[in-house]
DNA sequence: CTTAAATACTTTAAATCTAAAATGTTGGAC
DNA sequence: GTCCAACATTTTAGATTTAAAGTATTTAAG
């Protein structure tokens, strides 16, 4: 189907085969990028913040989210195992940064929000994060954000539609 | 200088939040991206494999590299820190799928290749990771791999060139 | 009502990962 | 030659992460 649009003549054979590595390379690539800004991230919060990349994530998601999150939700949000929420929940509420008050019609659940305190310690982060990560992506333009954003959407769609 | 690119007249203020915002969003989605692909290579690595991605990475380095690589370039390409290589090359070492031979002319150095049986092993589980990418990043057209090549090149370089 | 399956969360055990210290090696500077 | 800084790797200690098992609660079927 890509014969057209490359205007080579490949047996299937070998087309496939350049399909695949071309497939390998655009992961990689993605790998790369994307290991590349989080060390960085990850060093600096680390740095001026004594904090860890996990524990801003936690802490972002709640801020994007006035009106809190179950344990679920930021399980499923921040994209890690449940067990793993627990932990970091348990260490931001030993620092008064979180609250989880229980849910009246479901006694499993737990809400879990910022506290004052943790909604400022958030603020002071999130603006230096975002100086970071414009440092590091702000070399594009606009249209080329808008390109890049619309292609991963797509990818993005096609990874979540498959099967399992 | 993007507001030529967008047409749009916005103050200095708001146009950096919006300009903000994007990058912030283009990383997000990059990270979403990443973390929903690796998260299917590892699961489908663990079961069909009884295997872990870093493992596969460390295989996959050497596989590229026929003359083999010191522990410090895996440390590099893999991105992962010195101590965590020698971790995994203890590993496979022991299962027989990695030599390390001494160079001759420096004793610090240790040059890692795969053993004939590393060589097979590994055979197997890239034909399937193939496949698995393939499946996943195979909606988009050979235009479209290209472009995104493109501009994550361009991203990459960008991130790297920055100092620290 | 009772039971069983599903859900929300926590705990556990094992693997992974990191930063920093330790070990051994090399290559000049003097 | 001696010393000292840089280098390549390993070790260590501690934090993070995960999958799987465990606990408690809800839902719904019989």
């Amino acid at each position: 189907m890509n014969d057209k649009a490359t205007g080579l003549e490949l047996n299937h054979e070998s087309r496939l085969q350049i399909e695949d590595h071309q497939s390998i390379r655009l992961w990689l690539c993605l790998l790369t990028c994307t290991n590349m800004i989080e060390q960085r991230l990850r060093a600096r919060l680390r740095e001026e913040f004594a904090t860890t990349l996990p524990r801003f994530d936690f802490m972002a998601q709640l801020d994007r989210a006035p009106d809190g999150l179950t344990m679920g939700e930021l399980s499923q949000r921040m994209m890690v195992s449940g067990g793993n929420v627990s932990g970091i929940a348990n260490q931001l509420s030993g620092e008064g940064l979180i609250d989880r008050s229980p849910v009246p019609d479901n006694r499993r659940t737990l809400c879990v929000t910022l506290t004052d305190k943790g909604r400022s310690r958030f603020a002071d982060m999130a603006a230096a994060h975002e100086r970071w990560v414009v440092e590091m992506l702000g070399d594009l333009s606009h249209a080329e954000h808008q390109q890049i954003m619309m292609h991963l959407t797509k990818l993005k769609r096609g990874v979540a539609a498959l099967e399992s």
